[in-house]
DNA sequence: TGCACATATCAACATATGTTCAATCAAAGA
DNA sequence: TCTTTGATTGAACATATGTTGATATGTGCA
């Protein structure tokens, strides 16, 4: 037994509750579609009705309202309607947060690999 | 036409390339899995070999084995050889600050729904 | 070399996911 | 109220994903 090399007990990580570890692979599975992630790296600069998302991202309106429904239910994203118009936004700073990390890892840049 | 309250070209945010979105979702993808968060949740606290990885989330080896083969695919973690035994950990301080991020987010602390 | 331990891989299966088009709902204006 | 426009929902389908137990690899030691 006995470790090599291992920093075990380190930096006081609480584990996470069950609920907690669902909710948070929820969120990341729903940004984990290549499609959808493209919809989060649109809502980075502010917010847009579903048929701008369609076009932007070259989808079918129902394929986007398909797309955003999944971000809606795992809290990536909020919208708020105005007259016949739906506007998608990201859920908050936390997200924004987390699609700007993720981005940014994923950039050969920091070639980690 | 014109915005209702859109924050249109606000922060230059410079799309990212194809490729790059694919490796993102890729990562959130692997991570989006209930059973492979919590791997990433242990190993928050350090390095750990496959058959300890297994024992604390209750899984079999080949299991947990394969759920490791899935992260480190797509670079959410390492791992090194000592002797038998195959010691994983988080691929970098990026990953470790993704998953804590996530986790929080997650958090009813947060009552964002 | 031969055995034992730690991991990894394979293949088969059940389940989950994403896409599509048609149908439905909701708001606005004639 | 009827029509138009924007968005959502439903159902069927093809594809992808996760799990499992048997088998293989690989390392250390006698």
């Amino acid at each position: 037994m006995s470790d090599s090399g291992g920093a075990r007990d380190s930096a006081h990580v609480a584990p996470a509750a069950q609920s907690i570890i669902e909710r948070a692979a929820g969120m990341l599975q729903a940004g984990g579609d290549p499609e959808r992630l493209r919809i989060l790296e649109l809502l980075l600069s502010g917010e847009y009705r579903v048929s701008e998302i369609a076009a932007r991202t070259g989808a079918e309106m129902s394929t986007a309202s398909q797309r955003l429904r999944v971000l809606l239910q795992e809290n990536l994203v909020k919208r708020r309607r105005a007259g016949r118009d739906m506007f998608y936004r990201l859920a908050d700073c936390h997200v924004d947060k987390l699609i700007r990390n993720v981005l940014d890892h994923a950039d050969p840049k920091h070639l980690d690999d």
